[in-house]
RNA sequence: GGGAGCAUAGCUCAGCUGGUUCAGAGCAUCUGCCUUACAAGCAGAGGGUCACAGGUUCGAAUCCUGUUGCUCCCA
């Protein structure tokens, strides 16, 4: 075997071995299945350190189902982003001197295809080499033909169920990318940003004073048609019904009275843009008041501002402009620096616009009732539970969802206007035309003319579950339901977990869910784990722009990718961010390292047929105990996705159980052979110890269990996960009390500076039948010549207690009494405080009446304990004062 | 502004329906070792009034109330 563990080589080897044997790949049988569906990345995506550690968990679940017997389908993918992508097509063009506009939609599509051609399979390729054993014949993609196609039918689907409708809503813009926002890719700084709060007086006819409002925005004023003022504010009461004149503009517009406005707030006098601002809108229904709309898609104000200086210019220049012109006009009262939350375009970062516009909407009141209610019941889990709160909020105030986006790259929406504005939805061009000859039959083809817009990716993407096993082919137009499964629809669907990040939980998961119930009546997913933020130490969110974000490939370099994982996992229970450091990985290819040497050194013993020694007997019976013990509790934290539990449980299992204790246990001496019976128990250990570190460390325990079974032609992917026997408790505590002594015998050679090689001999005052086969492991690793079991009275000795009984070993040389009375009576002291507490509550009659009876039983044994030890040390000390 | 959650060793976190085998783990720190599998290692050790203040209870890190500090979600 190399000295050194390479992982490099292992690593590549494995994983082409592992595809070459299509080992990942998953087809339905009779076996039960455990299905996970990579959530898509962007298809514009790089692998970042959440992918990591998002699809490090996913494997690591799918394949520990592998080997327990699953049929385990691990579905990958990615989304069309359509934002993101057309965002990147266009710069691209740009840099070639090439205008999307001028390109027109279908050269630009071909573009953006060429673009995903060639890019889009970057983040797959990138996840292989962490080992990830995804079933790669079935990537899908977002804008297949198949999922396109599902997509736009489930667009007929609802729009025939009353559930997606066309309408002017406020909606937010970026003047940007020139599209629609839903709510939640508009984004706000938490600490807010630094805002001007402009007071301006409008005149009133009749009232020399006028009336000061305030504003943020006063490039809106143009677009003003009421001032509100609260109904219960006494200032203002005289002013309602009254008039003011817009300034500039010269229109009359009402004051009104509206108890949205806040008393508190600017000067209590609210200006009213419905064009312009959600809440104007809101209050602009409320008084039927008309909406002037003043700017552009691209953020420029036009003719309906009335002022032929501003025609044109940017919303923020126009506000320079504007409040100049207040001032020079004298009516600027006041400009206060205030700190005010902006949206901006997660996408752009550009300041979100309010914006009247034709959008298409899906209705989500009552269709997202069952996908709340499956929560609530825990039909679907999520883990941590936390989560069902904030699930819960938002479904009961789900507001509806805004599907257009004003892009190219994306899914067609399937509506055809007429001529006379009528508008017909179909799947194809052909069905709408026929459709539209019902309205005018005389309609030619080419008048029909279908939306230009495309929607937003996530109203493909909710439907991956069921889209990705084409289960949409099936859709029934009449029921709207998917009546007929296919079998991989029937065999995979509901998947069994979904890993994804909190930050997609109404995104994604919550719509997934209401699509599952709506075309399939049932749950896509029984359980969902949400991850944690993967943050750089001191707590910040790794971004580009802060540039605190390892490049995951150079980590896998560096640290193998086994060692990543690993170090992934070793700081990220469910739920919780993950303060990522370097150093994790550095932990996890030290245990690679770990694994490679304990076998080298067993790889390295030479075999004898003699008998096995009774140390490694009782070795054997012990490891094999405590391997249940653990197994019993992994797969406990398993059942309860507590992964990162799981990995260090394995980890301590490894390194301290079986490296540190029962390797040493059963070592020969230098250049001695090792029974053969001890050797193959031994080597049986490392096999069933690889198994369970599999799912987490895939590459290094493949290698090392092809090293164990050289002519083992299978993959340990295709091996067990070892099954659970009962525990024997005794042989545990036996060792227990075996390591303590073997601690103490250690400790007072360090005392005494007594080098290892040199044999002691130790004293039991009473004999222990129970510890008696754990004598030559004891006798092994403290290196004694002898154990004696006697009553004799000793002197000059080092002792302890463990488990009531005294032990000795002799000095040679003179003893540091004074040392020796100080080591003792420190544990007396702990001792006689722990007695006295002990014993204040057996004489507290309330205790002894009130508490149940075990745990009366309990303090009793207590108490009798300590008393036992307590004897025994105070012999010990009097024996010390009288040398 | 509305809602949710968190506060336990230097750091990251376990501690379920209250009872000193619950005050723990890993990392970091300190001490001693190059003991021929591993210094990417071995053997040991130290370290916490469980945020603060009350309360319930025979008994509270664990339940209740308030205070402070932090985080997240929504508007």
């Amino acid at each position: 075997m190399e000295k050194v563990y390479n992982p490099h080589t292992v690593e590549d080897k494995w994983y082409k071995e592992w595809m070459n044997r299509g080992l990942f790949r998953s087809v339905p049988d009779e076996r039960e299945s455990f299905t996970i569906l990579i959530p898509p990345p962007n298809v514009t995506g790089v692998l970042h350190m959440g992918h990591m550690l998002n699809n490090t968990i996913q494997d690591v679940l799918i394949r520990k189902a592998r080997m327990e017997g699953k049929n385990a389908c691990w579905v990958p993918g990615t989304d069309h982003a359509s934002i993101a992508t057309e965002a990147k097509v266009v710069a691209m063009l740009r840099e070639k001197g090439l205008k999307k506009s001028e390109l027109g939609r279908d050269v630009f599509l071909q573009h953006a295809w060429e673009w995903k051609e060639k890019y889009g399979g970057i983040i797959l390729e990138q996840l292989k080499k962490l080992g990830a054993s995804c079933d790669w014949d079935r990537t899908t993609f977002t804008m297949d033909d198949g999922y396109y196609n599902a997509v736009i039918k489930v667009f007929v689907d609802l729009y025939n169920k009353g559930l997606i409708y066309r309408g002017k809503r406020m909606i937010n813009w970026d003047c940007e990318a020139k599209t629609a926002l839903s709510n939640e890719e508009v984004i706000y700084n938490e600490a807010g940003e630094n805002a001007i709060m402009y007071s301006v007086r409008y005149e009133i006819e009749g009232f020399a004073n006028g009336i000061v409002i305030a504003t943020q925005r006063p490039e809106t004023i143009m677009g003003d048609v009421a001032i509100a003022v609260n109904p219960t504010d006494e200032r203002y009461t005289q002013l309602i019904g009254k008039k003011a004149i817009v300034p500039f503009i010269g229109r009359q517009i009402p004051i009104i009275a509206d108890s949205y406005v806040d008393k508190a707030f600017g000067t209590g006098c609210l200006k009213v843009t419905p064009a312009h601002d959600v809440n104007d809108y809101e209050i602009g229904l409320r008084h039927q008041l008309r909406v002037i709309d003043t700017i552009n898609p691209d953020g420029t104000l036009n003719e309906q501002c009335e002022m032929p200086e501003f025609y044109g210019k940017d919303r923020f220049e126009v506000r320079k402009l504007m409040v100049n012109k207040l001032r020079e006009a004298g009516i600027l009262i006041e400009e206060k620096n205030i700190i005010s939350k902006i949206g901006r375009s997660e996408r752009t970062n550009s300041v979100v616009e309010p914006r009247l516009s034709e959008q298409w909407f899906i209705r989500m009141k009552e269709f997202s009732q069952r996908a709340l209610v499956a929560v609530e019941n825990n039909e679907i889990q999520l883990h941590p539970q936390k989560f069902k709160n904030t699930y819960r909020h938002w479904m009961e105030n789900v507001k509806d969802w805004c599907i257009s986006r004003q892009l190219w790259w994306g899914h067609r929406i399937p509506a055809w206007y007429l001529p006379n504005g009528q508008m017909v939805v179909a799947m194809n061009a052909e069905e709408a035309y026929n459709k539209a000859k019902h309205i005018q039959p005389n309609i030619k083809s080419e008048e029909l003319l279908q939306d230009e817009d495309v929607l937003d990716t996530w109203a493909s993407s909710w439907l991956w579950p069921i889209a990705v096993f084409d289960g949409f082919d099936n859709l029934d137009p009449q029921s709207g339901k998917i009546t007929k499964k296919n079998n991989e629809l029937d065999y995979y669907y509901p998947t069994s977990v979904l890993v994804t990040a909190p930050e997609i939980l109404f995104f994604w998961v919550a719509r997934m869910i209401i699509a599952g119930y709506e075309y399939m009546g049932d749950m896509p997913f029984k359980d969902v784990y949400l991850t944690g933020i993967v943050r750089d130490k001191q707590g910040r969110k790794m971004s580009k722009s802060l540039g605190n974000s390892p490049d995951p490939l150079i980590l896998i370099d560096k640290y193998s990718a086994d060692g990543v994982r690993a170090g992934m996992l070793f700081s990220s229970p469910a739920g919780n961010d993950l303060l990522f450091d370097e150093s994790l990985c550095e932990q996890g290819r030290n245990f690679t390292n770990k694994i490679w040497n304990a076998l080298r050194l067993v790889k390295g013993w030479s075999i004898s047929e003699q008998e096995s020694l009774d140390a490694s007997i009782t070795a054997i019976e012990w490891f094999d105990a405590r391997f249940n013990q653990s197994l019993h509790e992994i797969n406990d934290l398993f059942s309860k996705f507590k992964i990162n539990e799981a990995l260090m449980s394995i980890y301590k299992l490894i390194w301290d159980d079986f490296c540190s204790w029962y390797l040493e246990m059963i070592k020969p001496a230098f250049g001695e052979p090792i029974e053969r019976k001890t050797y193959i128990q031994t080597l049986n250990f490392f096999d069933k110890l690889m198994r369970i570190l599999h799912p987490f460390m895939p590459f290094i325990t493949e290698e090392v269990w092809h090293l164990i079974d050289e002519k083992n032609a299978n993959s340990i992917m295709q091996s067990q996960w070892p099954s659970i026997s009962t525990t024997n408790t005794e042989i545990l505590n036996a060792f227990y009390s075996s390591q303590q002594i073997i601690t103490q015998i250690r400790n007072y050679r360090k005392t005494k500076n007594i080098p290892l090689k040199e044999p002691l001999v130790l004293h039991a005052t009473k004999r222990l039948p129970s510890l008696e086969s754990f004598f030559p492991i004891i006798i092994k690793l403290g290196n004694l010549s002898a154990i004696h079991e006697d009553t004799k009275e000793l002197s000059n000795t080092y002792a302890f207690v463990e488990g009531e009984i005294e032990y000795h070993i002799p000095v040679t040389g003179l003893i540091d009494l004074e040392a020796e009375y100080e080591r003792i009576n420190k544990e007396l002291v702990y001792l006689e405080g722990f007695l006295r507490s002990v014993s204040a509550k057996l004489n507290n009659p309330a205790f002894l009446s009130k508490a149940k009876p075990e745990v009366v039983a309990s303090e009793q044994k207590k108490q009798a304990d300590a008393e036992a030890k307590i004897i025994i040390l105070k012999t010990q000390l009097t024996t010390i004062q009288s040398n």
